[in-house]
DNA sequence: GACCTTTAATTCGAATTTGAATAACTCGCG
DNA sequence: CGCGAGTTATTCAAATTCGAATTAAAGGTC
């Protein structure tokens, strides 16, 4: 368990600045989607998710593993998002334990809506401040912390078409 | 406020990547401090920011401005952390509004207990998996980022010696 | 000194998070 | 078939979080 050494004072910092950077974010899109969409980060985390699913829609423990909350969190704000009708359940055809969360022409709607200005607060606070090559090497230090982590590979792509009609 | 732009999709993964290994991170790290010292990362935050400034004492405002949680968070903590006998309440002697938060001896014992292992955790999922320039580079990218968000450059030491008793 | 604005810290209620317990169901095996 | 182990999702109580309102005191101005 033990690794033998501490760290460096130089180490030290890294790792609060990225704790610091990591909560400053969040809070700053927390803030922002509550004000433009009454959206938390985890519930647009969802919808998103959702959104780049084949038809909108997802197994409640798929989305838990890729969603950033516990399973009986996502319970919880699926809850939120239904009575907020972004979301609907459906049972899950093959499987009668499970439940298929589905984003509504609703949800499809906020989501486009409230995507590009979310979009744009990332680049504009996660991206743009650094030089393209600093954010290469970002991005290589994160996939080999995210590899080590067990952590699988975030293939997402941007907000996909409306729902097939 | 809008950025032009939206985001391509290895920014998008590189912005996901993030969260994940924030969240994974943070998650490891909540459970080991849990099982090893019955402590919750924000906790001992706020015993280790205590530990590194003078006489391990800091105003509740201070306190907060560098641990992670809100004043009323840092409240919330800081009785839960007397209630433990870690940190003792006292009342500033210039100004009769501010509170002084104080490690106790125990408080001190604590943190000393404590630190090695969770050191060597933060070690082992954040520095060794990188190689030293990957480190390096990182290190430089979430400076920038840090800048930008108005983070207060991180100085912070290796646990510090004993109270002067 | 009285007054007003600002700052410090806590308290309160509402919302959220967590893990443990529960309920319902699947699957393999005898 | 029928039992037992493993899965899936929800529910529950307890702990934590947040922001708004509150209380108390400092600092400046007249």
């Amino acid at each position: 368990m033990a690794d033998g050494k501490g760290l460096t004072d130089r180490e030290l910092r890294t790792w609060r600045t990225f704790l610091g950077v990591a909560t400053v974010l969040n809070h700053r899109i927390e803030q922002q989607l509550k004000d433009t969409a009454g959206l938390s980060h985890p519930q647009y985390e969802v919808l998103a998710r959702l959104s780049n699913a084949p038809d909108g829609e997802l197994r409640m423990t798929e989305l838990a593993g890729v969603a950033l909350t516990s399973k009986s969190g996502l319970s919880y704000q699926i809850t939120q998002l239904e009575k907020a009708g972004l979301v609907q359940r459906r049972p899950c055809d093959n499987d009668d334990r499970g439940i298929i969360a589905a984003l509504t022409e609703a949800g499809w709607s906020k989501l486009r809506e409230t995507a590009p200005a979310h979009v744009n607060l990332v680049r504009s606070t996660f991206v743009t401040p650094l030089t393209p090559d600093q954010f290469t090497h970002l991005t290589a230090a994160l996939d080999t912390l995210g590899a080590h982590l067990g952590i699988t590979p975030q293939t997402i792509t941007a907000l996909r078409e409306p729902p097939p009609t």
